[in-house]
DNA sequence: AAAACGGGCTTTTTT
DNA sequence: AGCCCGTTTT
């Protein structure tokens, strides 16, 4: 009755399809070999045999890759099926029972910065100066510790030595201030759902009911956190699927545990495995190199890609004078490639850090290639939009204090460092949230009368606009609030370069109101802000226009690209010396995960490159070339310099693009 | 007391 | 590019 979902599948992709939903399911999916399609096709194929859409939940790593799954499962059965991340799908769960574990109806999402600005205070109460106690340290410590589920006093029992015992203590106010301002962090959503389960098994039981059939993505990069949310959820009808790779486990830093898929089998009886091996993406030649690198790691069970598209064109590797010679060499195969009829999103550059992309996006510039840099200085990090979006959360939730104070003299309206000191001490006394220490500043007498007005002033221009919530859109409130604070003037009068920058980055934000809003629910301002701080530059990424895509290589996990180029493969840059801690082995193995993640991103061609001598951070490196390119196999490779001649253009185009 | 300015530091990867 | 901090200007 619904052939298509079962069409255009080899052996292996039709047994992951139609294995029994009953039972549990280990896909090992190597790279390219159709793992979205697997999950897709079985959801699809689940509802065919009269599997309602509401009792299935999939779990991807992100939202895009969620949005592009639902809309695969739309298009084969017509139905809508709660697909998404993991922080999202907990998100809704706390929304639905946090009440249960004494979590507040309106509980705010406190992303990373908003973490970092808590942690700095806790700081100051806790007289440790910022030498003493890094607060991204700190900040590091606190997730990873919520990424193993354990509560700061668990934490504080198992510290070791005294800048553990320090973290500690800043974990354990972090968290009184975080409850106290009604707030949650990202490590909490997990957390706090695996929390409720534990204690509710009523609740539990409810949503495992709901939820019968699971199906988890990338199953290889799920943290201990996750891990437990999975189980717990699955435990009572163990109809689970988990699809991953070993080989593309890149996220152990972030307290990913590999050992979560490789430990499948001991954790659900009776599963299936089924491994995929053929690779639909690329050619020989960059299955070769793959293969090769990937043979390397020890730890590691065997696997071996193979495909059918033909031996394809060699890699060209690129030893580059310096930095600027290797942009300058990418952009020059990239014109010549547009020359060819290749489009700029059939093309991407990859790289290890961020700090690679600046000379990058001067030579594009500077050749007037529309560009776009996923990641690195998000959007959302920029400082007017952190400014607008704390109004908005000032007004949205009035006991956010991180938020109101952030926007508490921007623009400057007079209430300096010692207002906010006599503020902050009045407040500690009266036990009260900054709104309402704002509320009554006439009440302390320090404050000059001229702050004390702009003081009432400032409040009563947030308490109007809180009024109006729901009743204007979001779009309206933000002008009126512009408009107010004369936010944009102020930027225009600057008569800057920067600032237009700045004001175009708001006309930005104002078009991502829209979108929210289009959607259906205009005026909803908690709902637009939970949005946001759950979505990332990624998800926004259109890989539809015609723009070249620069992003980092752990951003590059699930997408495919024509050609591709990977730069700075360089001893210390790529594998990066800095993630190679005290487990080195280890580390050095999820590098070179990491290339493999890489490589295996080309439909066609790639690229490799390295710079003699590099600018970076301010200092100039001399690096060797990764221990990476001698792990590929020479015969794969064709070397070029700047002093190489160019080669004629139709022996290096031997690539079969049909099969 | 608030604002403006300049120097120094920062970056490994991010849901 | 942003943030912190010390110094100078308003």
């Amino acid at each position: 009755m619904s052939d298509h979902i079962l069409t255009d599948l080899n052996p292996a992709q039709k047994e992951a399809v139609v294995w029994p939903a009953e039972k549990p399911l280990l896909v090992l999916a190597g790279a390219g070999s159709g793992k979205t399609r697997i999950l897709t096709r079985r959801i699809a194929h689940f509802m065919a045999q009269g599997i309602p859409s509401f009792s299935i939940l999939g779990v991807t790593f992100t939202n895009k890759a969620a949005e592009e799954m639902r809309k695969r499962v739309r298009k084969l059965v017509r139905q809508e099926v709660w697909i998404s991340t993991f922080h999202s799908a907990c998100l809704r769960i706390l929304r639905e029972e946090g009440p249960a574990i004494g979590l507040p109806k309106d509980f705010t999402i406190y992303d990373d910065h908003d973490q970092l600005v808590l942690i700095k205070e806790c700081l100051k109460e806790l007289n440790y100066t910022e030498k003493q106690c890094h607060p991204k340290g700190a900040r590091e410590a606190i997730q990873r510790a919520k990424d193993y589920l354990l509560t700061p006093y668990q934490y504080q029992e198992r510290t070791t030595d005294p800048y553990e015992e320090m973290v500690a203590r800043v974990f354990v106010k972090y968290e009184e201030k975080l409850t106290r301002l009604g707030g949650v962090d990202f490590g909490d959503l997990i957390l706090k759902a695996v929390f409720l389960f534990d204690r509710k098994a009523k609740a539990l039981e409810a949503w495992q009911d709901r939820l019968r059939h699971i199906l988890i993505d990338e199953y290889q990069d799920t943290n201990h956190a996750q891990y437990r949310f999975v189980k717990q959820l699955a435990s009572k009808y163990k109809q689970i699927t988990v699809v991953g790779d070993p080989d593309q486990s890149i996220y152990g830093w972030r307290g990913a545990d590999i050992h979560n898929i490789l430990n499948f089998e001991k954790d659900y009886a009776d599963s299936g495995v089924i491994k995929m091996e053929q690779n639909y993406r690329s050619p020989d030649v960059i299955l070769g190199a793959a293969n090769a690198l990937i043979q390397h790691n020890e730890f590691r069970k065997p696997k071996l890609l193979w495909g059918e598209k033909g031996k394809g064109e060699r890699i060209t590797l690129y030893e580059a004078v310096d930095e600027k010679d290797e942009a300058e060499f990418v952009i020059g195969e990239i014109q010549k490639y547009q020359r060819e009829g290749r489009t700029l999103n059939e093309m991407a550059i990859f790289y290890r850090v961020h700090a690679q992309s600046r000379i990058f996006e001067d030579v594009l510039r500077r050749a007037k290639i529309p560009y776009k840099i996923v990641g690195g200085i998000r959007f959302y990090d920029r400082k007017e939009i952190k400014d607008l979006l704390a109004y908005l959360k000032a007004i949205a939730s009035p006991r956010d204090d991180v938020s109101l104070k952030r926007i508490l003299n921007v623009p400057h309206r007079g209430i300096g460092k010692k207002a906010l000191e006599l503020l902050e001490e009045f407040q500690r006394k009266q036990h009260l949230s900054l709104s309402e220490t704002l509320h009554r500043a006439k009440e302390i007498s320090e404050l000059g009368a001229r702050t004390a007005k702009s003081v009432q002033d400032f409040h009563g221009m947030i308490e109007g606009f809180r009024k109006r919530v729901g009743k204007i859109s979001v779009r309206e409130l933000l002008e009126k609030m512009i408009e107010k604070t004369e936010y944009v003037d102020l930027l225009k009068a600057e008569h800057t370069i920067e600032a237009e920058a700045r004001i175009e980055n708001i006309e930005e934000f104002f078009s991502v109101i829209d979108d929210f809003e289009e959607m259906g629910q205009e005026g909803d301002l908690p709902g637009f802000i939970e949005s946001i701080s759950l979505f990332t530059d990624l998800d926004t990424w259109d890989s539809g226009t015609n723009t070249l895509t620069l992003m980092t290589l752990h951003m590059a996990k699930g997408l495919e690209f024509p050609v591709i180029f990977m730069v700075g493969l360089e001893a210390g840059l790529f594998p990066n010396f800095n993630a190679l801690g005290r487990e080195a082995e280890e580390e050095l193995e999820e590098e070179r995960r990491l290339c493999y993640v890489g490589i295996t991103r080309a439909q066609a061609k790639l690229y490799l490159s390295y710079a003699n001598s590099r600018r970076i951070y301010g200092t100039v490196a001399h690096n060797l070339p990764s221990r990476f390119l001698t792990e590929l196999p020479a015969e794969l490779l064709e070397t070029r310099t700047r002093f190489s001649k160019e080669e004629d253009e139709d022996c290096e185009i031997e690539i079969d693009y049909d099969s």
